[in-house]
DNA sequence: GTGAAAGCGCTAACAC
DNA sequence: GTGTTAGCGCTTTCAC
């Protein structure tokens, strides 16, 4: 059993009032009390009862985040970028992973009624929106990721989709590619929308019309990227200029295919990716980088100041940056990393 | 606020002793009373306040994972692993990152002390035996993961890296290969020092002699495998006619770097890997499949079990798989994965 | 500046 | 079967 303050109490002959006033750095004690029941906590190795001090102060020194069950390459970057947050202000991470869409409602509802969190880090991925209002209701700092609600109101740290996508168009125009297919998500998903979204706009700044059969759907995973890319071969004769894909897995997916075809890139055709995985530095693959630890850190610092009732001043929008590679055509003129 | 025990009481008329009991399903309680109670629960919302809950029992419901701040791709699938298992019994997950070998000693034993967990498990690739040996001492069920301690006696659960190396080298040795390099990881890891063993002891049994110049000492970074290879190229005229690398990350940096020299895999020299990782996928390498997901399930499990004073009879050692592939010149004779 | 005592929300004797 | 009550380890009035 650890010690409890009691027996720092009869090692030093303070009161447990006093001994939790030097734990609490109050200034109401003497310099000579602090020193001897400082060297009492140091004998014992005293550390206060987590849970004692939880339910006294109604506060537990924790964030909860929790990830859908999605075998998302991110997800350690960003756990990564909230605990590094997060432990400056020696504030602990409760994770846990959502095991299916039906037990998500059950498992963050619980855990706020727990109070086994002072705030909330979702990975809005699959979250229903209703839900997520619904909430709101709670007096708890909810954070999301990677999602605002459309209703709006909840927090959120997400990356620029717009500009890094409106970044990588304007990049494969300036190369000189003209007829530029796009490899889309999944329409239910903000980034494939938004990334979607910049990729016309920007088509359209530079005058460029858009050839409806150059529109391809993906569903983000690598399998689809190969789906789409010996679809088109199939049905057509000639390739693009370029193929911006919605993301690095897909891109990976396509660039399989054209190699087994016998197409090169950048040669025949340019190839680009959105996300910068590790596979993207494999391929040699121009890609938007995407800083994953960056948004837990915000996230973080965004439910820390919550938990404080600062007012939160962190980016809501964490931005993106071109990685030219040579998988379109341009001279090495950035470093690989 | 959350609803308390009081509220629910008032609710129903019923004492705290009542309902506690209809909580915790206690068979002395009526089955009239037992309606009414849970009506009245699912009315307010309640669920116990989890610190009041630990400070009485004793007892918080949660298993504490360190790990150590290494870019670990493996880490997402172990903690998916760990999650799974302990969901099932409603045991949940206080992660944290060890930032740096000097505050990890520190952390581990803050969380012990302040009881913030019932159990522990660590991957200890770089805590210290010595530490490790201290935390025996404490009365909290502690696995490690990845490494047993020397002096033994903490329960560990890894993977069996003898058998992955030895089917490997037997592969190679299969088909056809005579002189095969190994690359090795830095000697100080437990799992460099296993692989290159069972390598050694394979190859022996083969009756094939071993060339010093062909164990190479890489660091399982994929820029060591770049260095080993360009030395060996710069160094020497012919090829052996196999490389086994201690992990696929190597192997990713001696492919490239023999792509670049126009050296062909698997025509000119075969390669193997370790891990079975995304990368080794792509490039198509045969490699031996490690298990994460199930190694934190084991590891989650084991604790668990030591949590419930219940012997445990969960496995320490993980198996691994041969996953052929087409870096070896072997005829396709096993599924991509 | 220090101590006595109440109480956070819950469980578990112990009474009845 | 159900209620009363003590107490888990801590913080925080309120006295002195």
């Amino acid at each position: 059993m650890s010690a409890t303050i009691r027996d720092v109490c009869r090692a030093t002959g303070f009161s447990t009032a006093t001994v939790s006033r030097v734990l609490n750095g109050s200034p109401l004690v003497t310099e000579k009390t602090r020193k001897r029941v400082h060297a009492a906590l140091e004998k014992l190795g005293y550390q206060p009862n987590h849970a004692a001090r939880a339910l006294k102060m109604n506060r537990t020194g924790m964030i909860a985040v929790v990830f859908p069950d999605l075998d998302n390459g991110f997800f350690t970057q960003i756990l990564r970028g909230i605990d590094e947050a997060a432990s400056e202000f020696s504030v602990h991470l409760l994770t846990a992973f959502t095991h299916g869409p039906l037990d998500e409602h059950e498992l963050i509802t619980r855990m706020v009624r727990e109070r086994r969190a002072d705030a909330l880090i979702l990975m809005n991925l699959t979250l229903k929106d209703d839900f997520l209002q619904q909430l709101k209701q709670w007096e708890l700092p909810i954070v999301l990721i990677d999602r605002p609600v459309k209703a709006g109101g909840l927090p959120f740290v997400g990356i620029d989709n717009r500009s890094g996508a409106t970044a990588m168009t304007q990049h494969l125009i300036n190369q000189g590619h003209r007829r530029i297919a796009f490899v889309s998500g999944p329409d239910r998903t903000f980034d494939a929308r938004e990334r979607l979204f910049a990729f016309r706009k920007t088509m359209r700044k530079n005058g460029l019309v858009m050839d409806p059969e150059l529109i391809w759907r993906g569903d983000f995973t690598e399998d689809s990227g190969v789906r789409v890319m010996e679809r088109y071969l199939r049905e057509h004769q000639s390739l693009p200029d370029a193929i911006f894909a919605g993301n690095d897995a897909m891109a990976a997916g396509i660039h399989a295919v054209l190699r087994s075809a016998g197409v090169r890139v950048p040669e025949d055709v340019a190839l680009a990716g959105f996300d910068d995985t590790d596979l993207a530095r494999h391929l040699n693959l121009t890609t938007i980088h995407v800083p994953m630890k960056l948004i837990g850190h915000a996230a973080a610092q965004h439910a820390l100041d919550l938990m404080e009732n600062r007012d939160s001043v962190h980016p809501q929008s964490v931005p993106t940056r071109l990685v030219v590679r040579t998988s379109c055509g341009a001279h090495r003129m950035s470093a690989r990393r």
